[in-house]
RNA sequence: GCCCGGGUGGCGGAAUGGUAUACGCAAAGGACUUAAAAUCCUUGGCUCCUAACGGGGCUUGUGGGUUCGACUCCCACCUCGGGCACCA
């Protein structure tokens, strides 16, 4: 008998319970017959508990993780933790916890939740990124690169975030303030270590053609590492052995260049100085410039300001002119070479600067690209705005670099066989703000030997960008024995590249772009097998964004948080999970507010569906499959395509407004035989993984010898879909008058009859001969008079 | 400034050349109930004519175009969101 009430509480944990013992979600390497399929969520930072945020990144791909396991494919849906980094560190620091105490016991209870949701992750494979059987490997791929020269150690300019106390990586600087906190960053010179993704840059861009991810992740991809082609020419400055390097993508416009321009930063200034007359003058210049942050010198934008090198002249090599040269800091140190050949006909900030100091603006024709760039002894260059990632970490919670420096030997990686440098517990945490890790004051820990010459050594304090710990994951799903990174090639040929990857748009040019780096530099490491390609993730998607209840961003500070606990307790994991994917299209970078009525919607759905199983028929367990009923029958076969495509293309919302049609018309039928019955279930069961096992159980008698998730999905009768009437649309001028249902197999010719002889088109035409019919079979008539 | 992606009822959205507004929410009316909740049934864009039955016109950001027919294709513009930007 079935029960009277849904009793989601009692039934969700029940099965929870079922599915963790049984373990049916823990994925072979190989099955059997069946192809292996790789779908995976960015995996959760263990920020302390699950926001809605995070049941719309996971329950939602679960959907179609459900779906494809169905199907036939032996799915790999795992989970972990990104457990290192800023935030973890700060709220611990803010509640004087240890960062470590803090992280483990937010997995602890966000693991808990997770299986709240009900979704079929593999937990067996789990990864956490600050376990040292973990970041051994982070370790040893940072050495791999090292030896190949892809991580080096340089003074460079770097980002400085003042409240977090540490340098960032560009990508994580969003409008001159830290990606993080929203802090102004501050420009300071820091010896960091860096990662050599500018050896990428190319096919970082080119690559992206084969990929199946959306145009707009790639166009994004393809600005941030912004390659421009053009070519260095060469200008000789009159009287001297030094020459400027100008790059630009207008070689062109070589004949209306007429004045050089200087970045400040731009050794030759310091190279040209006995020559240079006013020196006091442009020393103090390059020296204010040095002062501006980015920020002052955007919004001086407008003002150009700027000081000749008087004394010193270039040739400009196409006209044999002589020209001025200038120091002025709307040419960046940054950008190209420095350096720039200034054409105030063609560039308009060249024109503003020229207009400012009063310098000609000659407008020649323009020459040809190629030839000119030969006959000036230029050389054709490809330039990119992407810079080298800054790795280094002034702060304590993150994977140490395992290197050693000695003041024989210089920066040493530290032995294989010593890894992991494990991160050292210590009392003061705190980042100093100096410059320096909190791991200088361990003092034990930072005092070793030499791995080379075995002489007394210093350990590397800093510690690497979590990023570097999240660009490897996906692939330490594969190592099932966590201590070991080697992957047999069979694993990796059976796996990689992931079929799915499911993520925030916000990690488009972080994360996505430094694990195709990460991916690709292996690859050519010889870690990854050949065969299976330099790229990591085969088919990308970006989900979209949920609201709160006003409509802004969720946030606490607002007060318009929608608490998914709070829901499942009241309304159930199934119902919340159904909801948001009903909520709207899910490949689609949209933001839609949560709203309370409309889970409720859903919820009513549930009940309804749970309300089914007291038709009587369904009890019948000898009925035959057949609908007696035409259309019933036809409906089914059309909902078990529609959903199935509708999943397929990640369009929750339209396969659940199916599901909730073919519901209403169950439930006016009273000959649903119990195979429908479980069609209906199984179709469900993706999006209402515990209900549809209850009601599986319930109707096979409680045996419990299946789960429900472990069937096959239903397979429709393309004959079955065939209506065999159509609603014929009958329009004049393009206007719809009148319909009628007809037999699918009438006539063209009986079409137009049955059409001239009705009665609201004799009404509208009269007597009038038209003009011309349009028939457009089983759908329209338009008769134009 | 350059490059992407959008704009459809009161709301989330559906339909990619063929009846615009599926499905759900909210709303209104009704049934059940002492009452409420829950549940079930009915209504369904705007507007005009009609006492009513009915019927006309308009409507997918705006204006043009292509077509028998346009939310859908083309052109121009407005607007919102995102990426890049003194990038040479």
């Amino acid at each position: 008998m079935a029960p009277q009430k849904y009793d989601f509480r009692k039934i969700e944990k029940k099965w929870q319970n079922v599915w963790k013992k049984t373990e049916i979600y823990k994925t072979p390497d190989k099955a059997r017959g069946k192809e292996n399929l790789y779908t995976s969520v960015e995996f959760p930072y263990p920020s302390g508990n699950l926001h809605t945020g995070h049941w719309y990144a996971f329950s939602v791909p679960d959907i179609y993780a459900r779906f494809k396991r169905m199907c036939g494919f032996n799915v790999l849906f795992p989970i972990g933790f990104d457990s290192f980094g800023l935030p973890a560190e700060n709220a611990a620091i803010k509640r004087g916890i240890n960062p470590r105490k803090w992280t483990y016991g937010n997995i602890n209870f966000m693991r808990k939740q997770l299986c709240s949701m009900g979704a079929s992750f593999d937990w067996s494979r789990e990864v956490i990124t600050s376990d040292p059987e973990y970041y051994k490997w982070t370790q040893w791929l940072f050495l791999q690169f090292f030896k190949k020269g892809l991580a080096y150690q340089a003074e460079t300019a770097v980002n400085w975030c003042p409240t977090d106390k540490t340098v960032l990586a560009n990508e994580q600087v969003v409008d001159n303030c830290c990606e993080r906190c929203g802090s102004e960053i501050e420009r300071r010179r820091m010896k960091q270590w860096l990662i050599k993704i500018t050896d990428y840059a190319e096919r970082l861009i080119n690559d992206l053609e084969k990929l199946n991810w959306p145009e707009e992740i790639k166009e994004a991809q393809k600005n941030w590492i912004g390659r421009s082609e053009g070519a260095v020419i060469e200008f000789k400055i009159q009287n001297s052995k030094f020459k400027i390097l100008a790059f630009t993508t207008r070689p062109d416009t070589i004949f209306g260049a007429t004045y050089m321009v200087l970045a400040p930063e731009n050794s030759l200034v310091k190279n040209l100085e006995s020559r240079i007359l006013n020196l006091e003058e442009v020393k103090r210049y390059v020296e204010k410039a040095g002062r501006k942050t980015e920020l002052q010198r955007q919004e001086e934008a407008k003002d150009k300001t700027g000081v000749e090198l008087k004394g010193v002249k270039a040739i400009n090599p196409a006209t044999k002119e002589e020209i001025p040269v200038w120091v002025a800091d709307y040419v960046l140190g940054s950008v190209g070479t420095g350096a720039i050949m200034a054409v105030p006909a063609h560039d308009e900030r060249d024109r503003q600067f020229a207009e400012k100091f009063n310098l000609p603006i000659v407008d020649k024709p323009l020459v040809g690209r190629d030839e000119i760039v030969k006959k000036v002894g230029g050389e054709k260059k490809t330039q990119y705005r992407l810079r080298d990632w800054v790795v280094s970490r002034q702060r304590y919670w993150g994977c140490p670099i395992p290197i050693v420096h000695c003041s024989k030997c210089g920066a040493v990686p530290v032995a294989e066989w010593d890894l992991p440098v494990k991160l050292p517990p210590i009392k003061d945490y705190k980042p100093t703000g100096d410059g320096r890790s909190p791991l200088a004051k361990a003092e034990k820990w930072v005092k070793t030997k030499c791995p080379k010459c075995k002489s007394s050594a210093e350990r590397e304090t800093d510690t690497l960008d979590t990023f570097v710990d999240s660009s490897w994951y996906y692939l330490a799903y594969l190592a099932k024995n966590k201590s070991r990174f080697q992957i047999p090639d069979s694993r990796f040929k059976t796996w990689m590249p992931m079929d799915l990857y499911s993520g925030g748009v916000e990690h488009t040019t972080m994360h996505l772009l430094y694990s195709r780096f990460f991916y690709k530099a292996m690859h050519d490491l010889g870690l990854i097998p050949k065969e299976v390609g330099n790229e990591p993730y085969a088919k990308r998607l970006n989900r979209g964004l949920i609201l709160g209840l006003d409509g802004q961003k969720m946030s606490k500070s607002r007060g318009n948080v929608a608490d998914p606990d709070q829901y499942v307790h009241e309304l159930g994991a199934d119902s919340v999970r159904m909801y948001l994917a009903f909520i709207g299209p899910y490949n689609e970078v949209g933001a839609y507010p949560w709203d309370p009525h409309g889970i409720l919607g859903v919820h009513r759905f549930l009940q309804r569906v749970w309300k089914l199983i007291q038709n009587a028929k369904i009890k019948n367990q000898n009925d035959n499959s057949k609908l007696k009923n035409n259309n019933l029958e036809r409906l089914l076969h059309k909902t078990i395509k529609k959903v199935g495509e509708d999943i397929e293309n990640f369009k929750f919302n339209t396969a659940i407004s199916a599901l909730m049609i073919l519901l209403n018309e169950f439930e006016k039928s009273h000959e649903l035989g119990i195979k429908n019955y479980e069609v209906f279930l199984k179709l469900l069961a993706p999006f209402a993984p515990h209900m549809t096992e209850e009601l599986w159980q319930e109707t096979r008698n409680k045996k419990q010898e299946t789960s429900i998730h472990l069937e096959s999905w239903p397979k429709y009768n393309p004959k079955l879909i065939k209506e065999d009437t159509f609603t014929l649309v009958i329009q004049i001028n393009g206007k719809t008058r009148d319909t009628v249902e007809a037999p699918a197999d009438t006539t063209e010719e009986e079409v137009k009859k049955i059409s001239l002889g009705r009665e609201k088109v004799i009404k509208h035409i009269g007597f009038q001969e038209p003009r011309k019919i349009i028939y457009i079979p089983k759908r329209l008539i338009n008769i134009v008079i």
